[in-house]
DNA sequence: TAATTTATACCGAACGAACGGTACACTGTC
DNA sequence: GACAGTGTACCGTTCGTTCGGTATAAATTA
């Protein structure tokens, strides 16, 4: 069994415990595997698991919604479809965004690169669709960032009132939100 | 001395280095206090630490921004001043929101419910603005979540990209986004 | 075909380091 | 003398990591 197996169990570690909080005790436990099996698999550490969960995250996201949204399709579909996606991943809003919990954790620094190189992708990806509908350059980066900014402030908003009715009106008024000024 | 001295010392530790990362040894360091003066302090040790800070933002965002708002100003001036208020906290989005850092952190739970007030009163101050200008409750209420999402959220994105001109654009249009469908 | 090597996956036990926290004796000040 | 404040030395625990070694099965050799 290749260790792609256990990176989902990883993933949703980190998300409920943060990187701190998800002990090398607490991997063991979950994934099944011993403390020096972990190492065998992924021999730099837990560091070398987050980085294994991120390009995980890396390639899902290319594959479920970068690449859609370039598929150049009606901008208010692409968008609702990308919002159905973060509705899975977030499953509704109940779970932490891994990225954020990384970029505001002890080991930011470590993570940082990788995970901006990530968002930027994204928010590129939301302006591009935006651009081909003949939207201003400008507006639509700012709407891209835009797109980012609400889905993630919204997950934390959810994490905090333990209510997870705030993300999901977010991403059930974004893809409109992020059209407004288009001609269609 | 009191110990209110310390607590701007121990915010932004707690937000330059996380919960966990925010270790005993540093917070000494920083404050140049020692263990056992820590604990003179802090019988709590550090759990009492971000509690007092929590006590602090707490008492800081009543009198900076809650009382403002209940100032029954004008509703785009109160938010204007409101989001002035967040640029200088957040230092123009250079620094973290300590909420959004326990909420991800490992210790999530033993703050959470404390945040949760915080945020809830934030979002019902703004919703009150709105409503006393007229808006409908409901849609009022949402903007207080949007409000408090989009900061939360510029917040992410400006450390996650390095870049505070998110965060910047973002607490110079949300007044007037806050505003919109306002008679006046 | 039988023996042996190699590679892969796994494990329990232990490592040094750092953690949060405590005990206690000592200062200074009222 | 009382007591808030401090420095030092130390506690037990847990951290991430490593060590030595086992089980299994395929590959290689005799």
């Amino acid at each position: 069994m290749p260790k792609d197996t256990y990176i989902p169990c990883l993933l949703n570690l980190f998300r409920q415990y943060g990187y701190d909080g998800a002990t090398l005790s607490r991997i063991s436990e979950a994934t099944g595997l011993g403390r020096a099996s972990l190492y065998h698999h992924f021999p730099g550490g837990k560091d070398e698991m987050v980085e294994a969960v991120l390009d995980y995250l890396e390639g899902w996201l290319d594959r479920n919604v970068l690449q859609m949204l370039r598929s150049s399709g009606e901008p208010l579909t692409c968008f609702q479809v990308m919002c159905d996606r973060m509705y899975e991943v977030y499953e509704g809003g109940q779970q932490p965004c891994l990225f954020a919990i990384l970029l505001l954790g002890s080991a930011r620094d470590v993570f940082h690169t990788q995970v901006s190189e990530i968002l930027r992708d994204w928010i590129a990806a939301i302006a591009a669709v935006l651009e081909e509908a003949g939207m201003d350059a400008n507006l639509a980066q700012q709407r891209g960032e835009d797109g980012v900014i609400a889905i993630q402030g919204a997950l934390i908003l959810s994490q905090g009132l333990q209510d997870s009715a705030p993300f999901q009106r977010v991403v059930k008024q974004l893809p409109q939100q992020l059209c407004t000024g288009l001609l269609s």
